[in-house]
DNA sequence: TTTAATAATAGGAACTGTTACTAATATTAA
DNA sequence: TTAATATTAGTAACAGTTCCTATTATTAAA
């Protein structure tokens, strides 16, 4: 685990210490309190940093801003398509599949993300 | 299947005559050559439009441009993180993914996409 | 067929999310 | 303490995509 600046660390906490999945301007909004002058770009920076070393991980969905989590273990996400959150989706994840798709993949498979879509308990019930 | 403008279906039958997974501005090139004056706003609505009704799908990486795909059978795909490019991962579906996620979700569930990541073929010798 | 209503277009401006640049500040190592 | 290095704040630039508007194409009605 390398040393981080004081900025990074606060970012890296942030994520650490929550369960949901912020976008970037989240973050920099939550970090602010912390650090008035922080910009934008710095978050960015360090979110990209912190999630290539896998001390946290990177979402993008193709609906809207990339999320972010703390959590790194696999797990499958779910995206609403009416709100846009994003949820865990807590099962045990199927580790097989990186072992499957190899047998049928004359490239390396590295790993795999799984995503669900669908409406959310929230706005389920709006319809 | 509803009608659609003369433009509308050669963006169609262009996806649907190709194994690859285009970008919007592939498209819009290839396009070009029996459209001179299409625009690439027009592009872009139609194969939103298309996947909206299901005739074709997107497929959002988070690494680069949307991609496009004319096979709308569910299968899974891979992008090589070295050149980006998109390839089928041509195995059986896990069906019972959704089923499985909605035992635990409270929402609801209605798809998924897998996506693997790694080394494409070409990029593998390369290293 | 003309005509009226509707749908779709081309072209370009505007927008969103993100990255890159730069001069200044902080950190570390000697 | 000083030199080398890392990181920052602030902002400009960028990529990909959507939105807007006046014009053109298509369709439906008379």
């Amino acid at each position: 685990m390398i040393k981080h600046s004081r900025q990074r660390d606060a970012i890296r906490d942030n994520l650490m210490n929550r369960c949901d999945h912020p976008t970037a301007e989240t973050v920099y909004m939550d970090i602010k309190e912390d650090f008035p002058n922080i910009s934008l770009g710095t978050v960015y920076r360090n979110l990209s940093l912190l999630s290539e070393l896998g001390e946290i991980q990177k979402i993008s969905t193709g609906a809207g801003p990339d999320r972010f989590d703390g959590n790194v273990k696999p797990h499958c996400h779910f995206q609403c398509r009416m709100c846009y959150n994003v949820l865990d989706i807590p099962f045990e994840y199927p580790e097989e599949l990186n072992a499957h798709a190899s047998k049928k993949f004359p490239g390396i498979i590295e790993g795999n993300t799984i995503q669900f879509f669908g409406l959310c308990p929230d706005c389920m019930q709006t319809h």
